[in-house]
DNA sequence: CGTCGCATTGAGCATTTTCAACCGTAGTGG
DNA sequence: CCACTACGGTTGAAAATGCTCAATGCGACG
């Protein structure tokens, strides 16, 4: 895939073959940027305007979630790209810092090279939509590592926070899959997700009738959530 | 229901409110199309122009593993949207298909609507690393459901498969991590990596010296990721 | 009324985590 | 030069968690 040179140090400024089309010319700078090991490139938050090509060394992209947990989203090596916030001029959704010491390009504001920063209301609401799905992988690949409970408690929360956006009640739920399907969206055997719902209602917290689930405790359903 | 029978290509041309800012004109298509429970709206691998805004009712987008299983990858309901890939001019990386009937609004050619398919080659570079990104975010959504073994077996091959591409060894690795970030990052406990690390250098599959790893028996290494 | 599919429940089993101790190396200071 | 400590890695045993297999319940549909 993305085969780039490594040739650590090789200014290679203009890469004149390239295939310009569209866009007006703006500046292409071959800045380069250099880290050592623990450094920095940016924090999860941040607003950068760049993204970045490493040329040698690693880093790793991490996500310290609300709950203090560590999330390791990727360990990244030459010719590989980090930054893509930046292209949609998002605020970074993982911090990234190098493990060697590391060389990379600086791409600079992919996102007007891009024209995404003019472009009209409908394809901007693709764009936000896109970086809302991401941090949903971000945060389900947090829930793997939860239990059952956990997971369960998650999800109808998030379930029911999006019930709530379209208008619909938040402690009334009614799921859109069979049991099986859900099981699986939450990484889980089908027994073990019945298993939880049951124990959820035995304790007052959840009403199960099928697809139908009602909160009836939502702090403590919330306390199940967020440890 | 509303067993409405389908309006496949109710082409509404116009809606005149746009608030267009860069972008040349073209074709402003507010096409619907309506999904029966169960019927898809496309399958991974399609190349597919559109992406889709969900008015009403809910997806399921999922993706068939090379070993069978099925990944789950969202449940998605009203004002969600789907067919990222199409912004791209790739193709799919799911496939999606209605869990309920689902009326869906059609946002043409999203590629051609942000420039996408006329910018130069480093902003495809960048935006072909993002594509990568999201399977790699599949892959280990994937992964977080196999035993350790098989976790470690298929990190080691694509760590490998990525090493060659950089032009280094592809049996002689040196691992870029401490066991405890590695341990997080393929989800496991320190203790458990460091058990799997010992076991597959008993049977002779691996050597390990500390972050230095060699690969003994490839075939059986492959075996062990891909049953 | 029987059957099919889905959901639930139960029991035993497998895997992983946790807690704890131990080892080897590297750094530090006497 | 040699403790001594600190740290990461490894190993062991117990406990927890979720999975598999199997049986049962329940509702829809013919």
């Amino acid at each position: 895939m993305a085969e780039i040179s490594a040739l650590p140090g090789t200014h290679r400024v203009g890469n004149a073959n390239h295939r310009r089309v569209g866009r007006q010319p703006f500046e292409v700078a071959a800045a380069r940027r250099i880290l050592r090991p623990g450094e920095h490139l940016f924090h999860a938050g941040e607003v950068c305007a760049d993204a970045y090509l490493i040329c040698s060394g690693s880093l790793e992209s991490y996500f310290v979630h609300a709950d203090g947990e560590e999330q390791i989203l990727g360990l990244h090596g030459a010719g590989e790209v980090v930054g893509f916030d930046a292209l949609f001029g998002a605020p970074a959704s993982t911090s990234v810092k190098a493990i060697d010491t590391t060389s990379l390009k600086v791409v600079r504001n992919p996102a007007r090279r891009l024209g995404l920063d003019q472009c009209d209301g409908e394809a901007r609401e693709v764009i936000a939509a896109m970086l809302e799905e991401y941090r949903r992988f971000m945060q389900r690949l947090h829930m793997e590592r939860h239990p059952s409970e956990r997971r369960l408690a998650e999800f109808l929360l998030d379930y029911s926070e999006r019930a709530g956006r379209r208008g619909l009640s938040t402690i009334h739920l009614m799921l859109p899959t069979s049991r099986r399907v859900l099981a699986r969206y939450l990484g889980l055997a089908p027994e073990t997700l019945s298993r939880t719902f049951s124990t959820l209602q035995s304790r007052a917290i959840l009403d199960v009738d099928n697809r139908e689930v009602t909160i009836l405790d939502l702090a403590a359903l919330r306390a199940m959530a967020k440890p």
